[in-house]
RNA sequence: GGGCGCGUAGCUCAGCGGUAGAGCACUACGUUCACACCGUAGGGGUCGCAGGUUCGAACCCUGCCGCGCCCACCA
């Protein structure tokens, strides 16, 4: 017997357990294989929107495709998040008041993080585990676990090899508080209130030149001054010691006359070239550009091009060096305060021209929020601009496809003009790289230290080092030290989930695993990691595997608050998962997001919205329990092809057509079309009139018909089951654990088959045109303010054979659901009835001395009313000669349909009308 | 500066070339033996604006207005 309604909290944890305890979550069976891997999410991390949304979609396809007898691996695992993690530790040491990691050392912070993770790390699983993922958790990953390690050491040796990874001194983005180099994708541009400083610059010897301050329509100028200086402009002051040129553009005129001469460079007090190049704008500014090679990306490009010296000014935290050219002052000063230095001692020089408010896009790091400093250092790239070519490519030859598509234009977009990827970073929580620096300082990269250590003995003996002067090189003055010395970075935390997809499964080893599941079958994402990981793992996996990493990838939408923003913990709008779940179950708020998954476009959840599908839960639940009441049991040798009565072949008609309708839908991911559609089939056809309609047969007398009814409800309540399944997996196991004695677990039972739920036309056409009685006896009767429980008279005028037919089978249950006390048959509409016209027969409701003459007048005008604007709509467009020309023939023969049937209907209504006038 | 997306019922959103839809909210009625987390009936939209293409446009095209996101080196 079914509780009165559902409790999630308690059946959720219980439903799981024995779901994970069966067996159903590994990829047994012969089916074909169905493969995703896990967005792996942060060890640091824990449940939020975003995570909900992105694992109830995953868990749609594979709870689907499981019941569709596939061979379902969902892959999980979590990354190691490099920066994340090591913040998150280094910020709970610092709250303990224990030592800095700098104090403790690499060995003894890694133990600690380490202990971490084994402490808090497996709250993200736990919280995935009540969502209801059907994650393999017995192959859960981690990325750096031994076997992932393996494949990062491998896959960087191969790179290097190759040519594909190299080192490199060139600017990167470099964040003063972390301490480490990040990619071009870890840096968030943002728009920030600042300030243009225009500064003179004498020129050397005291020179001048006429420089023009006005100008003719023609752009010729016509008024000039003498000036003594080139007049430039920045935004960061302080770099302005580093200054290694002037620029201007070669085509402009105004400052040709000192082009190849040189300038003073105020406080520093150097002269520093002006020379040309095409990077300055001359309608910009002043046309000329300070160029600081070291602390700017596009004037490094100048730098370069023009062999301009570069002047590195800041160390590791942005803090002015102590070097020879840079003044004593300066020294020490953090970037900033060395900025309010600067302005003031060119304006006390009379240098400075003027300052303008400017708002300018400023470089932050993403974790850090500092302001990110370009830096000379070495480090780490990937050559992805060579590995982006069979990742374009296979996207491009449809080997992988992009779901939605308009994402693969962001993809190409990007793919196209790639950048060198930054992989090394200066932190210690992460894969070291594998590689070691000779004496000489030369890098030996490989897989161990004995590899490379054989590698380097090579190398140097080969340079006609003997073996002894090898020995000699390890020793330094304070006694034995190694030969080779290991690079202290550590990989960039995409570096390792771009070989997510295969390294998971077991590469570089030969895995059974691999060889059935990669390529896996789809990714699903949001489009915000596109680039930092989709990206990847097609570069990686395009170049390691014979195949590309995934079929399909669908990009799903952005979960925001109910403003439309983005939810992030800094900005405190995030709306906790776990909190609906524990308001509204797993089901519930799993259905609203997959309901809301449309394609393209973002989710702003609304509680009100989980709370209406928590509520089609429990209306399912009831929908059990009359079944339940009713004897409905589920009999699985029951053919539905067998049933006979109209009732049972119509809503298995309707059954069908809604499988069809959802298995279509999942295939191509439009999650919110199979939701919706499963939820009509089930409340508003199932609920609102099969099991409405049902009720007089099933409360009647026992006999074939009735038992088929129960047979044929209980039957499409499990097909109901089956297709919620994959929303809302918890309560319908418990309900089909509850409704049935059953071989198998409704996760394993197979989804639906449409072939095997016979459509009925016919069936459906008399069905729907009693629901249509029935609606038009309800609407006339609310009109009518006949009381609800009043029971009245209706009379069917002049019925032709067809609708008597229907009426007399269906008697019962018309009289029942409209509230009639009888129907009869007549030849015209008695005085003083409520008459309505229902597909061309009119049925009259005498309600003789109640009924409002007035009301019943407007009633029907309104009706009328409606027909003549329906055919006016008609007549206009089947004026058009064009119309009829042109337009498809169904569509004109549909309009001609229309016509008539509204035509008919207005002179019915019409002759009530006139009836009742008469009355 | 490029690129993408969005403006449809009070709110949150489907629909994207042939009769305007859902959930929530709202109004009226309802103790019908599954369900008030319910039922029945109903109100509510010139589908951002202006042009164009088409027999026909919420849907395609162009422009504009408003909003959002991504990328980018204007010092």
């Amino acid at each position: 017997m079914l509780d009165k309604a559902f409790d999630p909290k308690s059946a959720e944890p219980r439903l799981y357990e024995a779901w994970e305890k069966s067996g159903a979550f590994k990829a047994s069976g012969k089916g074909d294989p169905f493969t995703i891997v896990i967005p792996p999410p942060n060890v640091t991390g824990s449940l939020h929107m975003g995570h909900a949304l992105n694992n109830t979609l995953q868990d749609v396809l594979c709870r689907f495709e499981r019941m569709r007898g596939r061979s379902v691996l969902w892959q999980p695992g979590t990354d190691h998040a490099g920066i994340a993690t090591q913040m998150v530790v280094e910020r709970r040491m610092a709250e303990r008041q224990e030592p800095r990691r700098t104090e403790i050392g690499r060995e003894k912070f890694l133990e600690k993080v380490w202990a971490w993770k084994a402490e808090s790390g497996g709250a993200i699983i736990a919280q995935l585990k009540r969502l209801g993922a059907t994650c393999d958790w017995s192959r859960e990953r981690f990325t750096m676990d031994e076997g992932l390690s393996a494949a990062v050491k491998k896959v960087f040796v191969a790179l290097f090899r190759e040519g594909l990874i190299y080192r490199d001194k060139r600017l990167v983005n470099w964040d003063p508080k972390l301490l480490t180099a990040i990619s071009d994708l870890e840096v968030e541009n943002t728009e920030v209130a600042g300030h243009f400083w225009h500064f003179k610059y004498p020129l050397e010897h005291g020179e001048t030149y006429e420089f023009p301050i006005a100008h003719d329509e023609n752009g010729e100028p016509t008024e000039w001054e003498t000036r003594d200086y080139i007049s430039i402009a920045t935004t960061r002051p302080e770099t302005m010691l580093g200054d290694g040129a002037v620029a201007v553009h070669p085509s402009d005129r105004r400052y040709a006359p000192i082009v190849g001469k040189k300038c003073l460079l105020p406080l520093a007090d150097r002269y520093i070239p002006i020379i040309t190049d095409e990077y300055p704008d001359p309608d910009f500014g002043s046309g000329a550009v300070k160029i600081t090679g070291a602390h700017d990306f596009n004037d490094y490009k100048v730098a370069m091009r023009n062999d301009i010296k570069l002047y590195v000014l800041m160390d590791e935290r942005a803090r002015m060096l102590d070097a020879d050219y840079i003044p004593e002052k300066y020294r020490g000063l953090d970037r900033f305060e060395a900025r309010k230095q600067v302005v003031a001692d060119i304006e006390e020089r009379g240098l400075l021209i003027k300052v303008e408010d400017k708002k300018i896009m400023q470089p932050f790091g993403d974790r850090s929020n500092v302001v990110i400093e370009p830096m000379l250092t070495d480090q780490w790239y990937v050559d992805a601009e060579k590995m982006a070519i069979k990742a374009i490519n296979a996207v491009l030859d449809g080997k992988t496809k992009i779901t939605p598509d308009a994402w693969s234009k962001t993809y190409f977009q990007w793919m196209r003009n790639i950048e060198p990827w930054c992989v090394s970073r200066q932190l210690w929580w992460g894969h070291q790289i594998p590689a070691w620096y000779g004496p000489d300082g030369h890098v030996f990269v490989a897989e161990t230290e004995e590899e490379a250590t054989k590698e380097a003995i090579l190398r140097y003996t080969q340079e006609g080092y003997s073996l002894e002067d090898i020995n000699n090189m390890r020793r330094h003055e304070e006694g034995e030290a190694p030969l080779l010395v290991r690079d202290e970075d550590v990989l960039d935390t995409w570096f390792s989930s771009a070989l997510w997809p295969f390294s998971t499964l077991g590469w570089p080893d030969e895995t059974p695993e691999l060889a059935k599941h990669y390529p896996t079958s789809v990714l699903v994402t949001a489009h915000d990691i596109i680039f930092f990981w989709v990206a990847r793992m097609m570069m990686m996996g395009c170049h390691f595997m014979p195949d590309v990493p995934f079929r399909d990838v669908y990009i799903h939408a952005l979960v925001l608050d109910e403003k439309g923003q983005k939810m992030s913990k800094s900005k405190g709008n995030v709306i906790d998962p776990l909190t609906l779940i524990d308001k509204y179950g797993a089901d519930a708020l799993r259905f609203t997001l997959a309901a809301m998954a449309a394609q393209g476009r973002n989710i702003r959840l609304s509680e009100a919205r989980v709370e209406g599908y928590r509520n089609f839960g429990t209306k399912l639940w009831n929908a059990a329990r009359f079944c339940e009441m009713n004897g409905c049991v589920f009999d699985a040798a029951f053919d539905p092809a067998s049933a006979r009565e109209t009732l049972n072949r119509w809503i298995i008609h309707e059954a069908g057509k809604t499988v069809e309708e959802a298995t279509a839908a999942l295939q191509s991911f439009r999650f919110n079309d199979a939701a919706g559609a499963i939820y009509r089939f089930a409340w508003n056809v199932l609920c609102d009139w099969h099991i409405e309609l049902a009720k007089p047969i099933l409360m009647g007398e026992d006999c074939p018909a009735k038992e088929e009814t129960r047979k044929t409800t209980a039957l499409v309540l499990s097909e109901v089951f089956k297709l919620l399944h994959p929303f809302m997996p918890f309560i319908t196991e418990e309900l089909w654990r509850e409704s049935a004695s059953r071989e198998t677990a409704l996760i394993v039972a197979p989804w639906p088959e449409a072939k095997s739920l016979p459509r009925a036309e016919s069936a459906a056409a008399e069905i729907n045109w009693v629901i249509g009685l029935i609606n038009a006896i309800r609407s006339a009767r609310a009109e009518m303010n006949v009381p609800a429980g009043a029971k009245i008279e209706m009379v069917a005028v002049a019925a032709g054979p067809a609708p008597s037919l229907r009426l007399d089978l269906h008697r019962e249950l018309i009289a029942r659901l409209a509230r009639l006390s009888s129907i009869r048959l007549a030849d015209a509409a008695p005085k003083g009835a409520v008459q309505i016209v229902h597909e061309g027969g009119i049925y009259a409701m005498p309600l003789a001395g109640v009924i409002d003459i007035a009301a019943e007048k407007a009633r029907l005008a309104k009706e009328i009313e409606k027909c003549v604007k329906e055919i006016e709509a008609v007549d206009k467009k089947m004026s058009n000669p064009s119309f009829v020309e042109r337009a498809p023939v169904e569509i004109v023969e549909e309009n001609r349909e229309r016509r008539i049937a509204f035509a008919a209907r207005q002179e019915k209504l019409a002759a009530a009308l006139n009836q009742i006038a008469e009355a």
